[in-house]
RNA sequence: GGGCCGGUAGUCGAGCCAGGACCAAGACGGCGGCCUGCGGAGCCGCAAAUCGUGGGUUCGAAUCCCACCCGGCCCGCCA
């Protein structure tokens, strides 16, 4: 018991945290015995505000710049009050974490950290706290849910998506890390046209048993449906305006629509001949494929029997699909949520009553419609989400007007179903939708969820392009996260049969497929998640630095040598670790809860994924310059294997919050 | 037409919200070094940036404000 209360404190040891305060209240108590001396009246100043990173280790490891601040108001030298301030620090407060503080040109104060006495800190938290170590539990915890992914069931996970879903699963990985009750949910949209579409064609192909990955397989039947679908559609509007002497303006246009498709239709068709040409004759003899496509949403709605079944067979033979694909990136949900279910279980209708109800919608011909704008001036919600003056909030069309619903209005529906049970929502959708987030929220709050409404939080990804091109699933144009997986193991597993040709060819696999999996991961969480990227394969298959295998091989190398060295006694003090790759390396992991705990609660996995990686870099540094396993000075040996067993842990922490899984053998 | 977001070496990308030592991190690519020691997917060094442009605020601007240019996205009875 004793033992685990240890690991627990030490668990919220923030050694970095701790000499950042230290300095601050040095800092503090000079100010005000200097306040006092002057006699002037000195303004209040936030302290720690003022305490920044300096550029370089010799200035120290944190600096102030109060004085410049100061000495517009002593009407002095910033230099001047800086060394002033120096002299008061030396007569106040004792230094345990802080060595040191000196002034220096033009004006800042820097402080240096004890190092040895840091590094005592430090080892001895994360060898107390071992996996623990950094996981800063938050005060209040939440009950959280992030939602992401969400892909709608009629075509495989590209790579774009992918890139939601990895930032998803991470975001809820660290939050649970931090403490929060976390819950992720998949939202499926089975109830719009694409859906319908795909049914609809799999119908007409005589539900047949899939062949090959069920994902895969229903992905093709929903292009070629959608595509044939849309030709026929654009040749009825094609001949109605012919027949109606419409303006050459619009026949050109249409025109030109149907060429688009039918250059989509021709490269399906080169790719699956058979299922195209099945498709094909019978779409042909349908009467009219739009209307019946339109006939099948209305009744899936109503929730009739028949079509209930042929949409849920459908659907899950995607989403099984999809369960395969996210698990090989260690993927997983908690939840599924069928949007059907928001209008069968009469939440959808009871939502649209509210809605109607709060004056804020109106009836046009039928189509309800949001006034959101007017909601935002109404509840002054301009200030309390920050927006500007100039920005114009669109009026969001609830219904069509045979009383339908449409998908935002589903959505607000299902906002509120999540609020039943969390604090916070957090969906990671990609940038795009951000207007139709922000009327969700404006909806929630003028239903009176006001807090709900402020802690429903839009989480953006940025638009993935691949090599310059948009992606297009409607038109099968797509790389899918399968493919880039698979593409990845192959690279992986060249390099490890080059290095590792003695292991069993099983092994091999098992090693190629982490470290693939790891550097899909690593590279999409590297760059920050609103930005919007392009996607070349060369780059995110990069296993150099600035990678998860080099974070791996960092964690490789930790493994080899406590290997060697076998049981050891974690030394006392750390007084010997003077080299600057060593001090290097402690201060980085002295960092780690303060990262973590801000990576948490900024909502920022990138932050984590370059400390990561500077970690690895800082350990490959003290590995080439500091021998350890052949030194003489046995004291020397055993403070280095300590560092070395610190930096294997803290390395494992935070892959695990990446979500990355480390071999052991590379 | 209106709005939102971005523009940092050849390329990719931190820093920007909370202005300070910025002659700007890191990576890829380029050039040159390092294996008789713990695995070279590593380490060390060199070259490479008018921080989109112009103005302003400030003792101080990549960072804040204004204007403009360029790129992306959004403004559907689609999802």
């Amino acid at each position: 018991m004793a033992v685990r209360s240890t690991g627990i404190q030490a668990a919220r040891i923030d050694p970095f945290g701790l000499f950042k305060k230290e300095c601050e209240n040095i800092l503090a108590g000079a100010y005000a015995r200097l306040r006092h001396d002057k006699g002037v009246a000195l303004p209040k100043i936030d302290i720690a505000s003022t305490l920044e990173d300096p550029p370089n280790e010799e200035f120290g490891h944190l600096a102030s710049s109060i004085s410049f601040e100061l000495a517009r108001v002593l009407k002095s030298k910033p230099m001047k009050v800086a060394s002033d301030l120096s002299d008061e620090a030396r007569k106040g407060e004792k230094f345990e974490l802080v060595e040191s503080v000196q002034p220096a040109e033009p004006g800042y104060l820097n402080f240096k950290a004890n190092l040895p006495h840091l590094a005592r800190l430090t080892l001895d938290a994360i060898g107390k706290a071992g996996p623990n170590y950094g996981l800063v539990i938050a005060s209040t915890p939440q009950r959280i849910i992030v939602e992401h992914t969400s892909a709608n069931p009629a075509r495989p996970i590209h790579i774009g998506t992918s890139k939601n879903s990895i930032f998803g699963d991470t975001l809820a990985r660290i939050l649970k890390a931090r403490g929060h009750m976390v819950q992720t949910h998949f939202y499926i949209d089975d109830t719009g046209r694409q859906v319908a579409q795909m049914a609809y064609g799999y119908k007409l192909l005589g539900e047949p048993a899939p062949s090959g990955k069920t994902d895969e397989f229903i992905g093709r039947v929903y292009s070629v449906t959608s595509t044939l679908v849309e030709i026929d559609e654009n040749k009825r509007r094609l001949a109605l305006l012919k027949k109606t002497n419409a303006s050459d303006l619009d026949i050109v246009a249409v025109t030109k629509e149907l060429d688009e498709w039918v250059g989509v239709a021709e490269e399906l068709h080169s790719k699956y001949p058979e299922m195209f040409d099945a498709l094909s004759e019978l779409v042909s003899k349908e009467e009219d494929p739009q209307k019946s496509i339109s006939q099948l949403i209305r009744r899936y709605e109503k929730g009739e029997q028949e079509t209930k079944t042929l949409i849920r067979r459908v659907s899950q033979m995607v989403l099984a699909g999809f369960e395969e694909t996210l698990r090989r990136a260690r993927i997983h949900f908690d939840q599924w949520d069928w949007e059907s279910e928001m209008l069968w279980t009469g939440r959808v209708a009871e939502l649209l009553d509210r809605l109607k109800e709060s004056g804020l919608a109106r009836n046009r011909s039928g189509s309800w419609q949001l006034d959101a704008e007017k909601a935002v001036e109404d509840f002054g919600l301009r200030e309390k989400l920050g927006l500007s003056p100039t920005f114009e909030v669109a009026p969001l069309t609830l219904t069509r007007s045979d009383g339908t619903s449409l998908y935002p209005t589903r959505d607000i529906a299902y906002t509120m179903y999540k609020f039943e049970w969390a604090e916070r929502v957090i969906n990671v959708i990609g940038v795009e939708q951000t207007l139709a987030q922000l009327q969700v929220k404006i909806a929630v709050y003028l239903l009176g969820h006001r807090k709900e409404a402020m802690n429903f939080i839009h989480f953006p990804i940025g638009l993935l392009v691949l090599e310059g091109q948009r992606m297009s699933a409607r038109k099968g144009r797509y790389v899918t996260f399968d493919q880039l997986l698979d593409e990845a193991f192959l690279r992986a597993k060249q390099e490890v049969e080059k290095r590792s040709s003695d292991l069993p060819d099983e092994v091999k696999d098992r090693v190629a497929k982490r470290i693939s999996m790891s550097a899909v991961r690593y590279a999409m969480l590297s760059v920050e998640a609103s930005k919007s990227t392009n996607f070349v394969w060369d780059r995110a298959l990069n296993f150099e630095a600035n990678s998860a295998p080099f974070i791996n091989y960092a964690y490789t190398r930790t493994l080899g040598i406590l290997k060697k060295l076998g049981k050891f006694d974690r030394p006392g003090s750390f007084d010997k670790l003077n080299e600057p790759a060593e001090q290097n390396l402690i201060l980085c992991l002295s960092r780690f809860p303060e990262i973590f705990t801000k990576s948490a609660d900024e909502l920022n996995p990138t932050l984590l994924c370059l400390y990561a990686n500077q970690l690895a870099q800082r350990f490959h540094e003290f590995y080439e310059k500091s021998d350890i396993s052949h030194v003489a000075d046995t004291k020397l040996k055993l403070q280095r294997t300590s560092l070395v067993e610190a930096s294997r842990t803290v390395l494992q922490t935070v892959a695990g919050l990446l979500g990355l899984e480390l071999a052991e053998r590379m």
